[in-house]
DNA sequence: ACGGATACTAAACTGTGTGTTGATTATCTC
DNA sequence: GAGATAATCAACACACAGTTTAGTATCCGT
């Protein structure tokens, strides 16, 4: 009944979809108007109306499907997790992948004109998942100064992600994990 | 005869700046409109195009204020640094304290919906200036690792920073300087 | 492959911000 | 105080935002 979607209501979704992600290239999300993401695929400005109320609505939808994949993703990994522990930076591993493979939406996201709502929403979400395995390694100090070691790796930690899919992925997942990770737990300073 | 500017001309340049100011808390910066500047300090509209060609030439302008103001600390810090070369963080701590000195404007060009061009600017400056210090710290390693290293610290950087003017301030410039320069020289994590 | 449902189109219309102009008034500088 | 200059006011054409209408094309189930 309700699964499968009328092709024409995908087909439309996708080619605004697709727009914006390319606008968001050139760019601020703020600046692109609803006039020339249709232009450009060639919709008719009442049929954006019916499906988002506005830019941000659009882009909004992105970020909520990205996310949804991620988590189903994470779901299903923790899963097995749960019963092989040996590797503990795999979760790692599969964001990178998982980064990897949505390279395009993920660039125009966290690039520099890319939405600050979005990358506060990543920086919540390292954060929570990411530093949370390393947060029984760290020595407690007080409160404040471990606000700032957070605020100091979660920002770290987004500015390798960005330089990779800015540079190319030139590198592996497995070995952005590995270095994020010794990053994280050893630091980054080797004094001669 | 240059000199003294006509008091009217400084003020509506106050005015309107000090109005950008407020409006970059709540809103990002392309979505603020001139009119509603004009509306807020009670500035015709005409006159504001008399001055500024548009909102992002006003953020510009507030933009390049604060970097030449910047620009001659530095320059008489690093004239007195060439005598006494005792303190290597000395300019740390003055980049700290010239952000405590302006933190409105630098809360409000650095925050969530900052001027993204801003912090690209102050990311490649931190870069250059602080970075610049410890480069001859760093192991080489091969290049494209070292490049992962600076982004990381860089955005590293910031992100205390931000976190720092988000929080009201309550380290002082010297505690600040104090521990960046530990996450950057010996890195943050203690184990326990 | 037909027929009802539904998504899209085309074209209008109102509203709001933009950027500019010319005449007028207020304020500054000397 | 006189002349210069800046700010104001009102009106302009223009572009995009949203919304609505009737008409057209496409899809989906049987």
């Amino acid at each position: 009944m309700k699964q499968g979607e009328d092709r024409r209501v995908t087909r439309t979704r996708r080619l605004l979809r697709q727009a914006l992600v390319k606008r968001m290239r050139e760019k601020s999300v703020s600046s692109i108007t609803v006039k020339e993401l249709c232009d450009e695929c060639d919709i008719n400005r009442g049929t954006f109306y019916s499906h988002y109320s506005d830019v941000a609505a659009l882009l909004e939808s992105i970020e909520n499907d990205l996310f949804a994949q991620l988590q189903q993703m994470l779901a299903q990994l923790s899963a097995e997790e749960m019963l092989s522990r040996n590797n503990p930076s795999r979760t790692m591993v599969a964001l990178f992948e998982f980064l990897r493979e949505n390279a395009d939406i993920c660039a125009a996201l966290l690039c520099d004109n890319g939405d600050p709502a979005f990358i506060e929403r990543v920086r919540v979400f390292v954060r929570r998942e990411v530093l949370g395995e390393w947060r029984h390694m760290f020595s407690d100090g007080d409160g404040e100064r471990q606000e700032y070691t957070f605020a100091f790796l979660v920002s770290g930690s987004m500015g390798m992600l960005q330089h990779w899919l800015e540079s190319g992925l030139t590198l592996t997942p497995e070995q952005m994990a590995e270095m994020l990770t010794e990053f994280i737990t050893q630091g980054v300073a080797v004094m001669r």
